[in-house]
DNA sequence: TTTAATATTTAGGTTTGCCTAAACTAATTT
DNA sequence: AAATTAGTTTAGGCAAACCTAAATATTAAA
């Protein structure tokens, strides 16, 4: 039995260890969980000692199989969540973090699932972001930054990489969802900003910042 | 703010109240939640000092209108994800309890008001409960116990007075659920079971222990 | 009305999860 | 290699919820 609080920390240990293989810090883990360092010690001894994690002193922690399945199964319930709020409650893509990060600690594996099943087990939640299948899999789209792309590529619309309320609603305003096709008209020597047309239709200049957050293929 | 606790025992007063209108006891209080009364002692006075019920010592607790509130809100919500589990996913109702008994502390307005949209306002859970709107008032079917019906009388079967698991499962097992047509062919002197007719199909015994837990009108 | 039984509260402890501040370890710079 | 800086752990505290057991109140019975 894995509590509410414990399943955020190993859910921030797989989203650190995402990015640096080497585990999560101390520090990084109490900047993702908002709390203090000495927290987080005491807390990943704990988790340590009940095998869900590798903990030794003054080294990034990793998560055993253990751990990792509890993480994923965490991420799984948000992200479908995440798309029963938005496909059959009509919320926009900005608004349903919050919830899900509640929702995401309801355990029953039978509701799991018949909520994937009614929602046509979804592969990829409002984001882009995968959805794990039960078994802990994940889909790949091989997707690459908007950045990558070359002036006269079309590509699609796949996914983020920033996840904050502003850059949700700064791409609804530009009109640039999951799914929209973007042509790549130009890129700007100067600051390596790119004027984009989104479905060939509105054309704007992007920044770099912006763009190195979207996804595509 | 209240806790997933608080909230527990705002609920727990609240059904009690609805039986013994002098208030809450804190042994029956401690029965309800599981708990030992020493535990409700400290937790009733913080919520008397919180301004959520009326606590005086010794005395039977009752709840004031902010208690109540969040009170018939968490009774909302539960009802409404109850008939979330069971019209859309797929669910019996001797199954839901557990499941609505967390989702009913996820605590977004505008998340309950959609689903209760996305659900058509239903009106009643699917135990025949009465779900109350937003503004906490509750549907009323003046409904009344199988055993006060007469020989010969027909009547529509609209709720349950027990709601474990055993019960639910007989009454699945009896071919009795919500709406169904119940007519009483006679009663037995001796033990006042009755004589029954479903639907006016299978025709069999229950013994007053069932019947005075089916309600109808 | 005194006693006995029942219910409630108080007191002292435990665990979990958080905090701050001091102590320690590791990494980086000079 | 020594010293400074950055990161981690330890220690001592606090609040919420729970426990058990002892002390009080209240209620019912003799």
């Amino acid at each position: 039995m894995a509590s509410y609080i414990e399943e955020n920390y190993l859910k921030a240990i797989y989203k650190l260890t995402e990015r640096n293989k080497d585990g999560a810090y101390t520090n990084d883990i109490a900047h993702e969980l908002n709390v203090k360092a000495g927290t987080v010690t005491e807390a990943i001894k704990k988790l340590g000692e009940k095998g869900f994690i590798h903990y030794e002193k003054y080294k990034a922690v990793t998560l055993n199989l253990q751990g990792r399945e509890l993480a994923v199964k965490t991420i799984r319930k948000h992200r479908l969540w995440e798309v029963f709020l938005v496909e059959k409650l009509g919320f926009k893509w900005d608004e349903i973090h919050p919830m899900a990060e509640e929702l995401e600690h309801i355990g029953f594996d039978e509701l799991t699932e018949r909520l994937a099943h009614f929602l046509g087990n979804p592969e990829f939640d409002p984001h882009g972001d995968p959805i794990p299948d039960k078994d802990g899999n994940f889909s790949h789209h091989k997707s690459a930054k908007l950045t990558t792309v070359a002036v006269n590529i079309s590509v699609v619309m796949t996914g983020i990489e920033n996840h904050t309320t502003s850059f949700l609603q700064h791409l609804d305003k530009l009109g640039i969802k999951l799914g929209v096709s973007i042509t790549v008209k130009d890129i700007v020597d100067f600051d390596k900003s790119m004027l984009i047309s989104v479905n060939n239709t509105s054309e704007f200049y992007l920044s770099q910042e912006i763009a190195s957050n979207i996804l595509c293929k």
